[in-house]
DNA sequence: CTGAAAGCGCTAACAC
DNA sequence: GTGTTAGCGCTTTCAG
C-alpha cells in the first residue's frame, strides 16, 4: 500500500480511501492512485483490514452434515444470500460429534466471524455465550427439539409437519397407521401425527412404531422389512416415515415384499427432498420450507451485523405444507 | 494477551508460547499462565496471529454448486480432511456464473487463504496466476474437459467412465444404444461410450443422442420422454445416461410410457450417487471415486502448504468402476 | 528459559 | 481533500 501511495505521490490513507470507494477523494487523485494500483498489481490485504476494523465480512455456519439434501439446500441458500451481500461463508461440519462441534465453535469464534449460524439439534446453547458477549450475532436454525429461549431461532414447525401428514392420512380414511422414525430425534414429528389421529379418537400403539436410526434410506429399508409382518397381520393401511429418505427406503422394502403402494399401503414422508418427486411411485410428503428458513436466518444475522443490538431471543416458526403425490391413496 | 501476561507476572511473549504449546516454558510458568487465561477467559485472536504470521489455517474451495450429491460429497470429504488437520473451509459457490467465480476468487485470495481448491469446469486457469505468484498453492479437481497443464489437477478419468459403461452394455449384448447426456459438458463421457461401441464396429447415430441440460432428474425425464418414440421405432435396447440424476429421470419416463427396465430397455448412468442404489430398479452405474478425489486434492494442497515448493503441474487421474445393479440386463 | 523492541498491513482519529 | 499519528493483537528477532 505504501508502494502504491509513493508511486501515486499520496499517502497510504488516500490509497485506503480510494480502495474502499470513499467519496472523499478528488477525481484526479483517484485516477492517479488507480493507475498506480493497476501498475503494481496491488491487492488489499483483508487480514490487515480485519485487524484494524474488527470486521471480517465472514459468517460461520455450523451444520451437522452437508451430504444430506436437506442441509445441502440450506447451506446453498445461505451461501447465496451471503455472497449477494459480499459476505463469505466459513463452513463447519459436526457429524453429530459434540467434541468436534466445540472445536469448530472455538475455531470460528477466534477467527472472528462477524456472525454465527448453527443448525441442527446440538445443544450448543451454553457454549455460544462467549461469542455473544463479544457482541457477535448468533442465531440457530433447523432446531427441532426444545429451541432455547435465549437466542434468536429460525426453524420449522416440525410438530405441524407431523400433524399435516397424519391429517392427510386421516382424510384418506386410514385408521391404522404405523410409524417408522428416527427416534428420539424426530419425536416431535411423531407427536404431530399422534395428535392428528387422536383428534378422531385413534392412536398408534407402541409396537407399531419402528426405529430407523440415522434417518437414512438404508435404515428405512431395514425398518421397513421389520415392519412388513406387522403391517400384514394388523391390517395396517398406511405408514408414516419421519423423513423422505426413510420413506424411500420403506417403499423399496414394501415393494420387495410384495406390497403395492398405495393400493395395499400408503406411505407419507416429511421433507420434500428433490428425489421424492421422482420416486416410484412419487412420494406424498410434507414440504419443509428449508430455503426460506435459510434466508430468514441469514437475513436476521445480516441485520444484526448492520445495526448492532443485543440478540433479542425470538422464535420464528415456518410453516410446512403437504405435497400430495402418488404414494398415498384411500384406505 | 497483555492482561493475561500481567496477571501471570510474565510478558506477552511467554503467554504466546504457552498458547501455542511451544516447549520452551517451564511447567511452573505454564501453570500460572494457564490459570490467568482461564480466569480471564482469554481467547487468542486468530486475525492478529494471521497478520503476524501470514498464515490463516484456512483453505478456500470454489465449487459450482453444493446442492448436487456429487459436489456435496466432495465438499464434505474436503471439510473432513481439513478439520482433521486443524484447517478451516471457506466455501464459495459459482452456479456456473463466471463473474461470480471471479468475485469469489478475488474475495478468497485477498482473505489470504493458505491454499485454494477449484472444482468444476470453469476455466479459472489464467485468473489464478496472481495467487500462485503470491505463493499460494492452487489445485483443480473434478476437471472434466481439457485439464490445464499449468496446475496440479486431481480428477477422474471420465472418458474411462463412459468406456466402462459402454463396454458393460456391449458385454450384455446391446448393439443399439441411445445416449441422453448433458452436452457439451459431458462430451468426454459420451466419447468413452462411443469408443467402447466402436471396438465392436458399432456407433451411435447423431439422432440417437438426446440432450438433458443441467444434468438434472427433471431434464432427464423430459429427454427420456422425447426419446421413447425412437427407442420403440429403432429397436434400441439400451440407454446410456451421462449422469445418475439423468438416468433416474429417464427411468421414470420410460416406465411412465410402458417400457420395462431392464426387460425392454437397459439403463446405465455414471456417478453412483446414494439414491441410485435405492431406485426402482436399482441403477447400474459407473462409480466416480469422488471422495478419494477430494482426499487426494486436499492432501496435495496440505502438503504444499507444509513444504512450500512451486506448484508442479501434475495430473492425477482416478479410476471409476462399474457397479452392476438391476437396471441393466441382457439385450 | 524469559524479556524488550519492532513490525505484519491496514484504518481511525485528528490536524493541515 | 490530504497528510499525520496511533494503534488493532499478535509474532519475531535478539539479548539476557
Amino acid at each position: 500500500m505504501l508502494d502504491v501511495a509513493r508511486r501515486a505521490g499520496v499517502t497510504k490513507q488516500t490509497v485506503s480511501n480510494v480502495v474502499r470507494g470513499r467519496q472523499v477523494v478528488s477525481p484526479a487523485t483517484r485516477a492517479k492512485v488507480e493507475a498506480a494500483i493497476a501498475e503494481l498489481g496491488y491487492t488489499p490485504n483483508m487480514v490487515a483490514r480485519s485487524l484494524a476494523t474488527g470486521t471480517t465480512m465472514t459468517v460461520g455456519f455450523i451444520v451437522p452434515t452437508i451430504a444430506h439434501p436437506f442441509y445441502s439446500e440450506v447451506v446453498e441458500e445461505v451461501e447465496d444470500l451471503l455472497e449477494a451481500n459480499d459476505y463469505h461463508l466459513l463452513l463447519a461440519t459436526t457429524h453429530g460429534d459434540e467434541a468436534r462441534a466445540l472445536r469448530q465453535l472455538a475455531g470460528l469464534s477466534s477467527r472472528s466471524v462477524d456472525a454465527l449460524l448453527v443448525a441442527g439439534d446440538f445443544d450448543l446453547g451454553e457454549y455460544v455465550t462467549p461469542l455473544r458477549e463479544q457482541g457477535i450475532p448468533v442465531a440457530l436454525c433447523a432446531w427441532e427439539v426444545d429451541p432455547p429461549d435465549s437466542l434468536p431461532v429460525v426453524t420449522i414447525d416440525y410438530e405441524k409437519a407431523g400433524h399435516l401428514a397424519g391429517r392427510h392420512l386421516r382424510e384418506l380414511g386410514h385408521d391404522r397407521v404405523a410409524v417408522i422414525a428416527d427416534l428420539p430425534a424426530h419425536r416431535i414429528r411423531v407427536g404431530g401425527v399422534r395428535r392428528a389421529l387422536a383428534a378422531d379418537g385413534m392412536s398408534v400403539p407402541e409396537d407399531w412404531v419402528f426405529s430407523a436410526p440415522e434417518a437414512s434410506t438404508e435404515s428405512g429399508y431395514e425398518a421397513g422389512e421389520r415392519a412388513v409382518p406387522l403391517l400384514r397381520s394388523a391390517g395396517i393401511t398406511a405408514v408414516f416415515a419421519s423423513t423422505d429418505a426413510i420413506a424411500l427406503g420403506v417403499m423399496q422394502a414394501l415393494r420387495d415384499h410384495g406390497l403395492r403402494i398405495p393400493q395395499d399401503v400408503s406411505v407419507v414422508g416429511i421433507d420434500d427432498i428433490p428425489q421424492s418427486a421422482h420416486a416410484h411411485p412419487s412420494l406424498t410428503t410434507v414440504a419443509l420450507p428449508k430455503r426460506q428458513m435459510a434466508r430468514e436466518a441469514t437475513g436476521l444475522l445480516l441485520r444484526r451485523i448492520a445495526q448492532p443490538q443485543p440478540d433479542v431471543p425470538s422464535l420464528t416458526l415456518l410453516h410446512p405444507e403437504v405435497v400430495i403425490r402418488a404414494s398415498s391413496g384411500p384406505a
